[in-house]
DNA sequence: CTGATTAATGACACGTATGTCATTTATTTT
DNA sequence: AAAATAAATGACATACGTGTCATTAATCAG
């Protein structure tokens, strides 16, 4: 055990990117109830009360966690839509491939269970997710739709579509997988190709004859 | 107070319908974390203790809550399905907003905040309704997908759609309501008739020409 | 090497929830 | 009306989670 951590090790920089990372982890596994101190000290290897060092309390440690996990996601969706030029329906089913991916296969939707279960009791996040999250995604969304639109791939009545049904499925995949994956498991693949196909047949613009 | 009631009233029928009505509208308002037995008691005007007489644990209280409420929504739903004669497609329309009254406007929804938060504490609650209320649900859906290609209404590839699909807005939409209300309302009515624009649109026989 | 600084810790105080059990008391039986 | 039954209760034991604070000990300055 010649490279064992020292204990007492004092790491000021670097434990707060630490105690974040632990109570990802230990939210995605057992979940907000097992998301304590105790257990994100546990996991750290560090003592319980020197998160209180780095977190004044608890909920500054879930907004943390959910401004950063959230992030990443945002700069990446914008970045595909602002690079991409073809088609907007190849451009719609990247999105949603993306969307997929980060929310069903990564770990974001921990995030949304943690909105679900726990929202009410910190609409400070609540508000936080709502403005500076979920607008932004609507947003790209509407974009999507308008620009459908614009290039007469969809037909007009997009417009007037709320964005958030086009995303309805995905959030409902990830919620499923995270309540009942033990008991029965999502086929994914097949799940966002239903998505994706019928999304696209009802925004469509029919062919004109 | 001449209508008051009386304290140490004894009354060994009612008390579980009570108990469970006091907690579901615990869970209601003041969501799982104040679901607790010293709420339901006081809510429901007995003794925390007495709870123990008619349930051996918490457990046992949200099973009864979870079996109870949704009995009655897969009833009330199988008696439109077998009613109803007309075309496909307005029965579509009218088992969606059946879903949305249930879910979203009354307050079955709260299950489903249950679940999503709670699950992986309780699997055999997960169990029950994965195979007693959404497998029932999924069905009905597929039936009516069936039934719509069979009559020509519905494009031949709703055959083979995942039915859980169609309903994925209605259970978007009642999660907003539950964790965004407060900070920015849904508009419930716009949103299902989007929804069954766009599912309708992506779900029909294009017409031949 | 010695003392100062402060990261890290363990002990403590407090609050809250669950579940058990002896006791009280409303209701029923005789 | 008195005794028996059991519904209802309050006190108790236990467990766990948060947050504070004095103490310990790693690191740095002189």
């Amino acid at each position: 055990m010649s490279d064992r951590v020292k204990r007492n090790e004092r790491r000021k920089a670097e434990r707060p990117e630490e105690i974040l990372e632990a109570a990802r982890q230990e939210l995605a596994e057992n979940g907000i109830a097992g998301c304590t101190f105790a257990n994100i000290a546990a996991r750290a290897g560090i003592s319980r009360t020197t998160i209180y060092l780095y977190f004044k309390t608890k909920q500054d440690v879930f907004e943390a966690v959910a401004r950063n996990m959230v992030e990443q996601t945002i700069d990446a969706a914008d970045a595909v839509i602002d690079a991409y030029e073809g088609p907007v329906e190849l451009l719609f089913e990247r999105i949603v491939e993306m969307l997929y991916q980060r929310l069903v296969e990564g770990y974001a939707a921990v995030i949304l269970k943690a909105l679900v279960a726990e929202g009410q009791d910190h609409p400070e996040i609540v508000r936080f997710y709502h403005d500076e999250i979920l607008s932004k995604g609507s947003a790209v969304f509407k974009k999507l739709l308008d620009l459908g639109v614009e290039r007469g791939e969809f037909a007009p009545f997009a417009r007037e579509l709320d964005p958030r049904i086009l995303v309805s499925p995905a959030i409902f995949a990830a919620l499923w997988t995270l309540v009942f994956q033990p008991v029965s498991k999502l086929d994914v693949a097949s799940f966002r190709r239903d998505h994706i196909q019928v999304m696209m047949k009802g925004l469509k613009q029919p062919p004109e004859n």
